[in-house]
DNA sequence: GGTTGCATGTAAATGGTTACATGATTGT
DNA sequence: ACAATCATGTAACCATTTACATGCAACC
């Protein structure tokens, strides 16, 4: 499943420019479980086209380079409903802050503190987007479902933040009570 | 955050061999949210080796290839631990089931809900393999809360799919009501 | 007789990010 | 004055995966 197919799944939501599917997986409906920069979507883009697949509409504007709108042609949208059938990956996550925390004996406590502060207003930030995003937007029953999701797995990962962040300070700042139990 | 540091992470848990430190990310404590090769595990241990920062003892096996078991030096753990207080990087997650479901209206519905089944059957399965390793093994405070992050996060996807696979199913199979409303 | 587990390693291919190149406009 | 937003694109670089190479033992 590559950056191609992504960028298929975007346009089958209607026609886009590259900086506008760059923007769908930063701040849109796939940026908490997908990501691409630039120097794949244009790539992606161009093969796209060359393959048929997609369909490029340059709309002039004034004093920037024209925006190149993307739409699926028909068998783009044959070629991504058929991708969509192929068994899928594992997921695949990297997570440097679980694996910072999973070393917390070895930090400052401020520092562990600080690193589930952070982690804990991230995670809020993100859930109160994806909720104005649902109250606004009208999608689709399968992104509705995955968001709904989404959601539900950020909130797990504050509240256990939230509920479980001073017992782990008291236990890297004491470590006497682990040993002695 | 690369594969070297990962491997001073996995060592300074313990000495171990390329073939153990793979099992850490495929089994252990790592697996749900870092993983790594061999290809990129054996050339680590070996760039690890040559700048000191691990040892390396072979320890010769019967009609095997020697087991080569490794430990953080002095220097590897110092270097480990600086390495731990750098600010981490954004967490990075690719779901194609994530991504698939997001289009579930293109797929029948047989599908989707297999696609549901099929993972909802892995949730609880790392789930129960992960209940296992905490109560079989004693883990240092930082892993253990770690754990009991991805347990959180695990249980709250496979409630929801649990809980909103026949919501989405009755949507992709009748899409007339949404349209209706 | 085939697969899995143990055990190490290399080379090629992949797939992607980062940095660069360009440049106007709008906001602070 | 400086940063951010809009807008596209290329090239160099990077890390990692995949496939290959080797080979025995145990299990089914």
């Amino acid at each position: 499943m590559d950056v191609k197919i992504l960028c298929l799944g975007v346009l089958s939501r209607g026609e886009a420019s590259g900086y506008e599917i760059k923007k769908a997986f930063e701040e849109g409906p796939f940026s908490h479980f997908h990501q691409a920069s630039f120097g794949s979507i244009y790539p992606a883009l161009n093969a796209l086209s060359a393959e048929g697949l997609v369909a490029c509409r340059a709309q002039a504007q004034e004093k920037r380079p024209d925006k190149k709108i993307y739409s699926l042609t028909a068998e783009g949208r044959d070629f991504f409903c058929q991708a969509l059938t192929a068994q899928p990956d594992h997921d695949r996550m990297r997570s440097d802050f679980l694996f910072i925390l999973s070393f917390a004996q070895f930090l400052p406590p401020s520092r562990v503190a600080e690193l589930i502060d952070q982690r804990i207003a991230w995670y809020r930030e993100s859930i109160g987007r994806m909720e104005d995003c649902a109250a606004t937007m009208s999608t689709p029953a399968g992104a509705a479902f995955v968001r709904g999701m989404g959601l539900a797995v950020y909130r797990a990962a504050a509240e256990y933040l939230e509920d479980n962040r001073d017992r782990l300070l008291a236990e890297v700042s004491e470590p006497s009570t682990l040993v002695a139990e």
